[in-house]
DNA sequence: GACCTGCTGCGGGATG
């Protein structure tokens, strides 16, 4: 640490990377401050995701360092300001930062961060991975480039990680003019043991003359209960057998969205009061109030009673839940990091085992049900899952991004930081060598012209260039510092107490049934202009609220692991026999129908495409497709193209295959919602285009899909319904 | 099908 190199540390969850970083920091920041007693400001700088991970390490830190009579600081939005001051007079030590409190202290101190940080040795950045590809990413990566500019040197990068696909592409992201020169410490997976087991579950057909039942997609995601009868039973069945075996220890079932934590929470903790035993069932999400979720992270510390959360991703970074027995996951896993991660939080001691339980639910086979379905595709997701995790591939990050949402946070910044800059100086600073080395100079020109048109930078006679009035109103408010997107919802509150927060398109009436926090409430009062709602605890039934959401995306090796997967004859271990059941019959439908030679097909009115490739090419063929005149649409692993014969889709894919592959910001001209990020509204149309085909589109990926499709035979005629 | 993260300054009042 010594030679002044960066340094990527990738290593498994509880294996002491993080003490591998400070150890030898903070023993040469003690020698050196022996060494000169003038020597003032902030020694190293760590960059951390969560308020909790800063508070977490704080704790952990400080006790490092007090032997050394190193000092150590956190600076996040709940730290008071009274100790940021005190910072900023007398600049020492350690300090716990996230990145928008960096990007504060460039706009709000600006004439004093150069003091803060005029000593810094090393920055350090945990949880990497968290940051790798995202606008939050593309931000920090501008920040430690304005960094160095500010201090006039270069300051060596130290990052962890756990779930690191890609070494490589970690390296580019840290340094990214000379990732070769970064040095990579490797360390094996803190897991030795790992206790696996798939449970299958079959949803049953509600009989045809049943009244109106919930639709199908609040019924996968456990969102359609309405009381205790009238619970689906899979749920019903999911539910008793984590109960069964979670009762008595603490455990974390994830869940794939808010609803179903609630849903799950709400049942296991009515059977624990019901049942009267001891063990406490707790939902964590992100909706729910600060307050409620430090409740339940306490309760998992103390380890004097039993308690298991139902949580989203909330549990997945590393804040310290004490030790954790069992994972369940309900549904297929979104991606194998997350699986990773999740996994990571059981087996914690040395000689305990990782336990993970995944339950999938899958239809009851039937005449009915369409094609993707038949295949048990939620099933063969999870295995081809459960797979890759074993070896140890994980998702690479998409780093194609342009981020041109963030690029317009980060001029605004600079602009308030220095009081004014000339566009070249902008570009040179930002893009050049900077966070956006992938902008060019028109491209940038481009950019101030949009940020102009909308009056967030304005240009004075002689060229200099200052924030516009819609600029400082942004620049003003509090939420300028974060480069993410957030909704604004309304509060819950009970008995004066706030619960959390819900999104409300349709409002709510009262006496509406609800279930949030894993309890049920009865709507009092809805006040439209303050956004509260006000509940009242109940005996009935409620949903939990719909949350909306924008999803993940699944890798290309993944739905190829999942194709090898039906061609295999192999069946895993892990799987219970019900799930073996599913895996058979997923097979046998495949085979049926002959999807080892075709990936074309008709459906009733309509033609089927079965890519066996990733989000991004699906997407991609979706675009082509309507730039053609077809009307499509993603079923899960295919895509359902309406009133077309499989024999047409074929001829068109086989046309597509033989011409020159089109330009993907031509094509991105055709979407009609390309506007994903905080800022994207200020982009032009030309701009909106770029960015959507740098994070959208996979046009070499959906080409060698379509010469693969055209190189197979012509498809029968309306093959599936008349086999069915 | 649908995860998560974060931020300021100021005024008012309670506490040491």
């Amino acid at each position: 640490m010594t030679g002044g190199r960066d340094l990527l540390i990738s290593a498994g969850t509880a294996s002491g990377k993080s003490e591998a970083a400070w150890l030898p920091m903070c023993s040469i920041l003690a020698r050196r401050r022996e060494e000169d007693a003038l020597a003032r400001g902030v020694g190293a700088m760590v960059i951390s995701p969560l308020k909790a991970l800063i508070n977490d390490q704080y704790g952990r830190l400080s006790e490092l360092c007090e032997r050394l009579e190193l000092p150590v600081h956190r600076w996040h939005g709940d730290v008071a300001s009274c100790r940021k001051s005190s910072l900023l007079r007398r600049p020492t030590g350690v300090l716990l930062i996230t990145p928008e409190s960096l990007e504060s202290l460039f706009i709000n101190h600006s004439d004093g961060i150069a003091g803060l940080l005029r000593a810094l040795s090393w920055i350090v950045i945990d949880e990497l991975h968290s940051f790798v590809g995202s606008a939050r990413g593309a931000q920090l990566q501008s920040l430690l480039h304005r960094v160095e500019v500010l201090l006039g040197r270069r300051v060596p990068r130290v990052a962890l990680s756990a779930t690191l696909g890609d070494v490589a592409s970690a390296a580019r992201f840290l340094r990214p003019q000379d990732a070769q020169s970064v040095a990579i410490v490797s360390g094996t997976d803190g897991t030795d043991e790992i206790r696996l087991q798939v449970r299958g579950y079959v949803v049953p057909t509600p009989p045809v003359t049943a009244p109106a039942e919930p639709d199908d997609a609040a019924r996968r995601t456990g969102s359609g209960g309405t009381g205790q009868d009238s619970v689906p039973s899979e749920i019903a069945q999911i539910a008793d057998h984590l109960f069964r075996t979670l009762r008595e220890r603490d455990n974390l079932v994830f869940a794939n969205s808010r609803a179903a934590v609630e849903t799950y929470a709400e049942l296991l903790a009515r059977r624990s009061r019901e049942e009267r035993i001891r063990t406490e069932f707790l939902a964590h999400h992100g909706s729910l109030a600060k307050d409620l979720r430090e409740h339940v992270e306490a309760r998992l510390r103390d380890s004097s009673t039993p308690v298991t959360a139902v949580c989203t991703s909330t549990l997945e970074l590393g804040i310290d839940v004490g030790s954790v027995q069992a994972i369940a996951q309900i549904g297929s896993p979104l991606t194998v990091s997350s699986l990773r991660q999740r996994l990571g939080r059981s087996g914690r001691r040395p000689g305990t085992p990782a336990v993970l339980r995944v339950y999938v639910t899958e239809p009851q086979a039937s005449d009915d049900v369409p094609p993707p379905d038949a295949l048990r595709g939620e099933l063969f997701q999870t295995v081809a899952m459960v797979e890759l995790l074993l070896s140890a591939w994980y998702e690479p990050p998409h780093t194609a991004g342009l981020h041109l949402s963030t690029l317009i946070q980060q001029v605004l910044s600079v602009l308030a930081q220095r009081g004014g800059a000339r566009a070249g100086e902008l570009f040179d600073l930002l893009c050049g060598d900077g966070g956006f080395a992938g902008i060019g100079p028109s491209v940038f020109a481009q950019l101030l012209r949009d940020l102009g048109r909308h009056d967030l930078v304005r240009q004075e006679a002689d060229g200099l260039l200052l924030p516009g009035a819609r600029g400082e109103a942004h620049l003003n408010h509090y939420s300028f510092y974060a480069a993410f997107q957030t909704s604004q919802d309304h509060r819950l509150v009970a008995q004066g107490r706030t619960l959390g927060t819900m999104p409300v398109e349709r409002p709510l009436a009262p006496g509406t049934l609800l279930v949030f926090g894993g309890r049920r409430w009865r709507v009092l009062a809805v006040d439209v202009e303050h956004r509260v709602i006000e509940l009242v605890p109940s005996e009935g039934g409620g949903q939990p609220p719909s949350f909306p959401g924008n999803g993940s995306e699944t890798a290309d090796e993944v739905r190829r692991t999942m194709r090898s997967l039906y061609l295999s004859p192999e069946v895993p271990r892990y799987l219970d026999p019900v799930a073996r059941d599913l895996l058979r019959e997923g097979r046998e439908v495949f085979h049926r129908f002959g999807h080892s030679r075709q990936q074309v097909f008709g459906w009733h009115e309509d033609a089927l495409l079965f890519p066996w490739a990733g989000d991004r090419v699906m997407n991609t063929l979706l675009v082509v497709l309507a730039r053609h005149g077809l009307s499509a649409g993603q079923d899960g692993l295919c895509l359902t193209v309406r009133g077309v014969s499989p024999l047409a889709l074929w001829e068109l894919i086989r046309d597509l295959a033989v011409s020159p592959q089109p330009d993907p910001v031509e094509l991105a001209t055709g979407v009609r919602v390309r506007a994903r990020d905080k800022y994207d509204c200020y982009l032009g149309q030309e701009l909106l285009s770029l960015a959507y085909a740098a994070r959208a589109l996979d046009v070499p990926g959906t080409w060698e899909v379509l010469s693969q499709v055209a190189s197979l035979p012509p498809p029968a005629p309306q093959l599936l319904p008349r086999a069915w």
